[in-house]
DNA sequence: ACGCCGATTGCCACTGAGCGGAAACCTGTT
DNA sequence: AACAGGTTTCCGCTCAGTGGCAATCGGCGT
């Protein structure tokens, strides 16, 4: 028998609820069904501690176990996380608007707001005709390289901006703009005119417009998106996502 | 000082990864917004300990905490649930049927999936001029007392309806099937039809039909159902649902 | 302003729940 | 039939989690 650590834990100091979470951590759009080795090669986690983790996980609903003995996302989690309000009122509210947007346009409609240092899609409307997308409901989009995210920027904590820029600019995709200067100066145009464009920054062929959805006392709650091939006229489609974004605003005032 | 319990625990053998899930469980559509105090109540545990579990759900997005104190579900939780494949690919390929629904009926359109000893409901389509329905995207409904309720039945293991008898039929409108045979006659019927009906069963004023939603194999996936005001022509509407039910089945068979 | 009461937060002694290496056990593949 | 890769069970050791208690906070009524 081999030496044992102190207390018999690889990482002392890491609590069972962390552990827990951090199991859910890894799944991803990417990894939306994985074994409990990924598992636990993923969560940096033994495979007999991954193993109980997933179990109870399992036993509560979290995690839904496949015959091939693989793990995925359970609808318990799913109930559980559609109770989140944050979600729940926008989307319910922005639902018709969007879909008037789509009818008058029949262009893919996003709606997104800020989490971490990222845009959450919360709400999607798309049809057979316009550009298929990557995105999803539930995906994230980066601040940087999306209208959505312009505008977020430019009607948030000025320092979400500053963090942006320190933790760089990855170039997504051909016209990314990956130098601060460009950001700062898109930004701060998409606080004047209340609206932002992205032309192929995030995909090649996709660009989108973006107008922000403001609560009474002019914060942020949300970013509503049009999403367009690279060659549609943004400029004739951003009044449209504007108007959408006010008549948008002005329900989620009403209603708080 | 008084008697302490062997290791301090009240409840020796509860193991903290399902103390931090029942923490998840206290949320519900009618606690949206609970105090410390409030959860450690109807988790039956002690206020210290809710009190450090729910920082950790809180440290990882799971809830939020609002300015009054009180904790919500929080979007990183609803962002991982909304990776369920189940509820995912099912949602995103019947959207364009229930549209079309919609549009021909102008009326509350729905679509659920047996979890538990309940229908959840996955998505929604309503508009200004349908009844308004008490039932949200995540929440539930009972299998005895809804359309949607007996089509599963129908089409699911026939112990699901053993175990629904089992446990009694409660009344919940003036019309809810409260006797055995009935129900078991109601389900017998929808089997043979391909579709049901609920009249009153559920709300007053409130009807609905369904129609089953299945797999290659002849198992239940899911149910669509449309529900009115109770004074349609629900045998009129029922061809409809039909047509949509197995519109769905055969673009979900087609993916898979 | 003041005082009251429930809710929140911090503290700490005690021990059994959780940890993880290892071995047994499957399952599909050559 | 042997093998490889994954899954499940086992078990001894100990520190992370527990929960009673008390200090503190904060909203509300007077």
């Amino acid at each position: 028998m081999v030496q044992l650590m102190a207390g018999n834990r690889l990482e002392p100091g890491r609590s069972t609820a962390s552990r827990l979470l951090s199991v859910l951590d890894v799944f991803s759009i990417k990894a939306e069904e994985l074994s409990l080795v990924e598992i636990a090669d993923r969560a940096a986690m033994p495979v007999a501690t991954t193993y109980r983790l997933l179990g109870e996980l399992t036993k509560w609903g979290a995690l839904e176990r496949l015959p091939n003995r693989r793990y995925r996302v359970g609808l318990r989690l799913w109930e559980v996380g559609s109770l989140a309000p944050r979600q729940r009122d926008l989307r319910e509210v922005s639902r018709p608007f969007m879909q008037d947007l789509y009818e008058a346009t029949h262009e893919n409609v996003q709606v997104g707001v800020p989490e971490g240092n990222e845009v959450l899609i919360v709400e999607m409307v798309s049809g057979r005709s316009a550009v298929p997308t990557v995105t999803r409901v539930g995906g994230r989009l980066p601040l940087h390289a999306t209208a959505v995210g312009k505008v977020t920027l430019a009607f948030s904590d000025p320092d979400l901006l500053a963090r942006t820029l320190q933790q760089g600019l990855p170039k997504l995709a051909p016209r990314t703009l990956t130098m601060p200067r460009m950001l700062i100066q898109a930004v701060e145009q998409a606080r004047q005119n209340h609206f932002a464009f992205a032309v192929e920054e995030m995909t090649r062929g996709a660009s989108s417009v973006a107008s922000p959805v403001l609560a009474r006392d002019g914060t942020l709650i949300a970013a509503i998106a049009l999403v367009v091939r690279a060659s549609a006229d943004l400029g004739r489609l951003a009044p449209a996502v504007r108007t959408s974004a006010l008549a948008l605003s002005r329900e989620l005032q009403r209603t708080r």
